[in-house]
DNA sequence: GCATATTCATGATGGTCATCATATAAATTG
DNA sequence: CAATTTATATGATGACCATCATGAATATGC
């Protein structure tokens, strides 16, 4: 049966929102078109007329997810103009980030499945990778602007990795060992500007 | 047909060898049996004479490959004992390790997808890293114990996160400025002891 | 309100996958 | 050397998967 104009363009955003928690939680491969799209409520012949392939949607999927990811970013920084760099710690690593996979981080959830998909994938996570580092630039202490980049880049390291490895832990006080050690390591001395 | 006792084990290990490449290449559903079997000469059918199934394979490879990692972060430590940090930075933040998938860090293709599996798996990893947690308490800088354990969990967070980043990009100008900012802020200032 | 366009549901297709049954052939055991 | 064991090869099986052809149903444009 046909559908409004509206309600297709409505079905097109649920299967990337869906399609985005199911990718986080299990992996492009882990998950098939069809629980996809019945999860977002549909059959899975339907989905032909909104992607091209199981491809496609998992590159407008990255896309939408990395965007939102950085506006993130954006927005927790933005909100405590006197600490934004702890704000953005505490937001990151946090225990939520990473227990709730179908929700947390990006970066923390696929990034090793970028590399075996296509150059369209890998461009649109070097994006985001590169707009996080952006954020971080304006924000982590540092005399020179190359001071900066390099803390941003060092820092950004750490925040995902203290997560990924966070996440494959099977002890829930060594996986808080890994986001309060980078946490503490990466918050600045009050009162200083260097290391 | 038949193959001698030894034969048989040195199947087994051609299997388990093949495995934890391939694997690390192209993920634990980026491969399937038959592929192993036939990258180590075998046939598909012969598989099940080694291995129980392919997760006991992902498991056992696993293990192989957590294990070698850690004796070589022991050996390449002890063989610079004046500077062993220097060292492990430098042969953990190399080029090689991000270009090479099949052969570089387990940890860094495999341990997004270890939360997706069972909890044998998740054991293995947790106790992997906590054996690279172990070698860097000794060679990193800090007064107190307890400081040079967050230093410890911190710097893995952050080698471990540079080198997945730097795998995600499609810019090889970016992905070394992963390595050497975190290389730069993780080596401890000559001459001192503190941060 | 009618004709057309188009979205979704149903079901089919071909490919891949893990797993297993059986056959074969060779190594081990006596 | 004969009997038995057993590791591998061949091929089958059933499940799952991405993709697509078709038809039904309805929104849109006239």
């Amino acid at each position: 049966m046909r559908v409004s104009r509206e309600k297709f363009a409505e079905n097109r955003e649920k299967i990337l929102a869906v399609a985005g928690e199911l990718f986080r939680e299990k992996g492009f491969d882990g998950i098939g078109v069809a629980e996809i799209m019945k999860a977002a409520g549909l059959t899975h012949g339907g989905f032909y007329g909104h992607f091209e392939s199981k491809d496609e949607l998992a590159s407008e999927a990255s896309k939408a997810l990395v965007s939102r990811s950085l506006e993130r970013w954006k927005e927790v920084a933005a909100s405590s103009p006197d600490q934004p760099l702890e704000a953005l710690l505490a937001h990151y690593l946090s225990h939520r980030n990473v227990v709730e996979h179908a929700t947390g981080c990006v970066f923390a959830s696929l990034t090793q499945e970028v590399s075996r998909h296509g150059p369209e994938m890998q461009s649109t996570f070097t994006g985001g990778l590169m707009g996080l580092v952006e954020v971080l630039e304006d924000i982590v202490p540092g005399e020179t602007a190359e001071d900066r980049r390099r803390r941003a880049f060092a820092s950004l390291s750490a925040m995902v990795g203290a997560v990924i490895l966070a996440r494959a832990m099977d002890d829930t006080a060594l996986s808080h060992e890994f986001l309060s050690a980078t946490r503490q390591e990466l918050t600045p001395p009050p009162g200083s500007d260097k290391d």
